[in-house]
DNA sequence: GTCGTGGCTGTTAGCGGTAACATAGCAGCT
DNA sequence: AGCTGCTATGTTACCGCTAACAGCCACGAC
């Protein structure tokens, strides 16, 4: 039966090591390690060689603490669950991937006093970097991100003042704009079937838009329906019906995401509901999921690979010259429409 | 325009600062901001009034260095985006949110190179344990592992030898008994439809484990398709398309994930094809999605959250007095027939 | 010959904490 | 009073690595 992993005779290795194996200063080796500085050719090809025999794992923490150094990019996301974030992430790496930067991601599941805690034990580790979602955060956090003294990049959303930069979409003006594609369709009783989320400020700024819109062609939800937990596309499906059932009449579903979306199309389908005559559909995000549903739900990217790119970008420092900090981009989300909203 | 974060005045701040401003040692402060060893109630009052009006931030790098202590855990899988590993995730979290353990993710995207470099990176900083996917590792991964000297689990699989510990399912086993339930309910034309991953160890024991048992009463695949990349749902109704196109008599396809299995699903119910009268559709993991089609796809749930938990428990020390490492520890995957093989 | 000069290697002094031990003050006891 | 045994705090010596600088050597120019 394996044991655990060799309560190894010797202590973990240490430069010492290496440099005793190959006859050189301590200095030499770290030099090789890190390519940096002159080393012969014959030097470095000993010191490589006793470090891989001895298989010897250089101490980032040692390392980081004497150079000041840390080769890592903080990543404070709300949840992984969604789709959404993966996403975001998979944007970040590929940036960051032939900068020698890391990502370390925290997850804070919609919760403020858990983003507090996590950044708090992230900024312990001194990371170069910082990104994370949303511009809300509480006042001990945010003191915390003024503090910290290495680049900050809010990501998502837009709509408010970032501590340093920014990048996102307007959701305010995603939710108007969807109302206007609505309207403009001769949608006229609408209902929004969302999230039991007070901490989704993305949602409910969409939600905001979206009422701001109708309103200014007076008029008003029909209707609004909540869920927190459990299978999205379920949910989507219960809430539709839920909805239809209290008011028959209605002719439009506007769902906070996609897969809520899903779940109402598919369940208008079963029912033989005509879409879009009848009812028409639209979630947000334009996850891929949607590609492969009997009919295209009408959506809005949210541009989450950019999003994670430019992001890192900014951390990366790989900014066009000139440009020093607290930048603010506003990528614009395409309204996709589907077929799920009537052609006008 | 908002600069970068204060190009603070004043360096960052230092447990001495800590120390000045509340007039004790250094010593007494460290203490204070751990909890640790005996301060009076007055003092600990002092230190912790100065610390938060400075928004002192402790250095953990520092600190770990000194204590050769990290609470850090490593978490290597393969990807984020196919819904299994966050669940994954969700239980290693729920573990360790309570043990002063922190989960530090990597991501190898199936590639054993890369696993090899996410591996170094992480025992670089010392973590004190590590959790990854499968049991298949380079030979130099491998070395690392067993020089590592702290608690390593191998998660999802059981099938072959682990470095440590290991906590999952056989998957050689879940594929077998799929088949026979297959078999038992009357199917004999059968099609396999799958990723196209050389690295994906679990789904070709699946996979194996399947033909086995088909071979054990005289059968074997009717056909096979492969795809990479993309849309699942999407993959999963071009792929059973293409199968059921070039074998029309085929009776069940057997997908080798639920997203994938979802698309044919959607794909069989559009073509009005009778599920499962004439044709029974099975996949793999349980996702949650499967809760919200129209018909329950047959599964077989793969444990993610009890994986999760269990090798967090094992990491953080929690188990049973008399355990030491080098556990095994097999869960079993219960079958969910769902509506789409025929009942017997 | 002398003096750069550049290439390579070594030495020293921390980085910011913490373990381990030392010390001071004081109550309680004989 | 003298001793013991606490409790509350300070002192010292690192943890493993790297920045900064110092040293050494061969070589060519003057």
């Amino acid at each position: 039966m394996p044991r655990p992993p060799a309560p190894d005779p010797r202590r973990t290795l240490t430069l010492r090591d290496v440099s005793e194996a190959s006859g050189v200063s301590e200095m030499t080796v770290s030099r090789v390690l890190r390519n940096r500085g002159d080393v012969s050719g014959a030097t470095r090809e000993r010191v490589l060689e006793a470090a891989r025999s001895l298989g010897y794992v250089p101490n980032k923490i040692a390392g980081a603490l004497a150079s000041q150094r840390v080769n890592l990019v903080g990543v404070i996301i709300p949840s992984l669950s969604n789709m959404v974030f993966p996403e975001v992430l998979t944007g970040i790496s590929e940036v960051l991937e032939d900068t020698g930067l890391q990502p370390v991601v925290g997850v804070t599941n919609y919760l403020p006093e858990r983003e507090e805690s996590v950044l708090y034990e992230m900024l312990s580790w001194r990371p170069s970097g910082l990104i994370l979602a949303g511009l809300e955060h509480t006042d001990a956090s945010r003191a915390m991100l003024l503090q910290a003294g290495i680049p900050i990049v809010e990501i998502m959303d837009i709509d408010g003042t970032p501590v340093d930069s920014a990048v996102g979409i307007s959701h305010r003006r995603a939710g108007r704009q969807m109302a206007e594609a609505i309207i403009a369709a001769g949608y006229r009783k609408i209902a929004f079937l969302g999230t039991q989320m007070p901490n989704d400020h993305r949602a409910k700024k969409r939600l905001q838009g979206f009422e701001e819109a109708l309103a200014k062609v007076g008029l008003t939800l029909v209707d609004r329906e909540f869920y927190s937990g459990g299978s999205a596309l379920l949910k989507g499906r219960e809430m539709t019906e839920a909805v239809l059932k209290r008011n028959p009449d209605i002719d439009f579903l506007y769902y906070s995401n996609d897969m809520i979306g899903a779940g109402g199309l598919l369940y208008c389908l079963d029912k033989g509901i005509d879409v879009p005559g009848k009812v028409g559909l639209a979630g947000f995000n334009g996850v891929e999921l949607l590609d492969g549903l009997p009919r295209r739900l009408a959506t809005m990217d949210a541009c989450r690979l950019d999003i994670g790119r430019q992001a890192a970008e900014i951390i990366a420092g790989k900014r066009p010259a000139g440009v020093v900090g607290g930048e603010m981009v506003e990528l614009t989300p395409t309204l996709q429409p589907g077929d799920t909203i009537r052609r006008v």
